[in-house]
DNA sequence: TTTTTTGCAAAACCTTTGCAGTTGG
DNA sequence: CCAACTGCAAAGGTTTTGCAAAAAA
């Protein structure tokens, strides 16, 4: 069992930032995993586990998705990265850096909105009041339809 | 294709009236067909198809998943049945009498709380206001940590 | 009798696991 | 050199699909 650095996510402004927080906690940095970072560093929004494979092989080398699942856990773990279930369909990955988001997700077209945890403080408050629940929008987000679905 | 009978999900209160709405629809209603709705009838919450082929099995004969699955694709299509996506594992089935309900999702204990729409309709002005998003909780609930759960 | 529904088998989809071989440090 | 990581293959959990046999109306 490998122990997180003593580092927070806003650190980690770089693919070497991330490959130095790797090493120092012990892992080895294999070109596959450099690939994944890539991948992350390069995606302006959560990404599929898919994307990232698809992507790297046409950068860099083979890359199986069995090998991005594992680094991704790893960068979980570490607390690079954060995954998101929005909807049907597989499992969305991006870096945490910026620190923590929460995420609102259109059921139409998919869209993923990214908010700052306070702006959703009102919404938690009213949860906690009326039902008890200390609502979380990190892991599975709020679906519903977006400003623009909701008009046509 | 068939069409929807013009009914309420509120008219729905017994098997037999499940049965006739689906003869009316021009579908025939085999002993499985049955032992689902009597799985879904008994149930206080909404259950997993597993779990409904697996009570159904122990009072009738044997019912395979895959006509579960066939069986409440029909009955949601009718609108009698709603499913909904409480964190990871199954979708879990529900009839839709009494109306429309949202749910929360405690991701500690699992438990599903049901709620009426209305009850949620702070939280959707917020959000409305804040981000445009028209929320809907009902096929994708709300997570968090219920009371108990938080406080432990 | 005729069309629907079932059971069984297989596949699809996303993700995890096992294992032998390669590679990073 | 040796532990860690990779590729490949296989399996796990949930849901869908294909098809011949059974059953409803």
């Amino acid at each position: 069992m490998t122990v997180a650095p003593d580092r927070t996510p806003l650190e980690f402004q770089s693919i070497d930032d991330v490959v130095a927080a790797l090493r120092e906690a012990g892992h080895r940095v294999s070109a596959p995993a450099r690939a994944v970072l890539g991948e992350l560093f390069a995606a302006d929004g959560p990404i599929s586990a898919e994307a990232i494979a698809r992507g790297a092989e046409a950068r860099h080398g083979r890359l199986e998705p069995t090998s991005v699942y594992r680094n991704l856990e790893r960068l979980e773990q570490l607390g690079v990265v954060r995954h998101v279930h929005a909807g049907h369909g597989p499992g969305l990955y991006a870096l945490a850096r910026g620190g923590d988001r929460e995420y609102l997700v259109c059921e139409s077209c998919r869209r993923v909105i990214s908010v700052d945890p306070s702006e959703l403080d009102a919404v938690r408050d009213e949860l906690r009041a009326r039902f008890g629940l200390h609502a979380r929008f990190a892991h599975f987000p709020i679906h519903g339809l977006c400003a623009d679905c909701a008009d046509s």
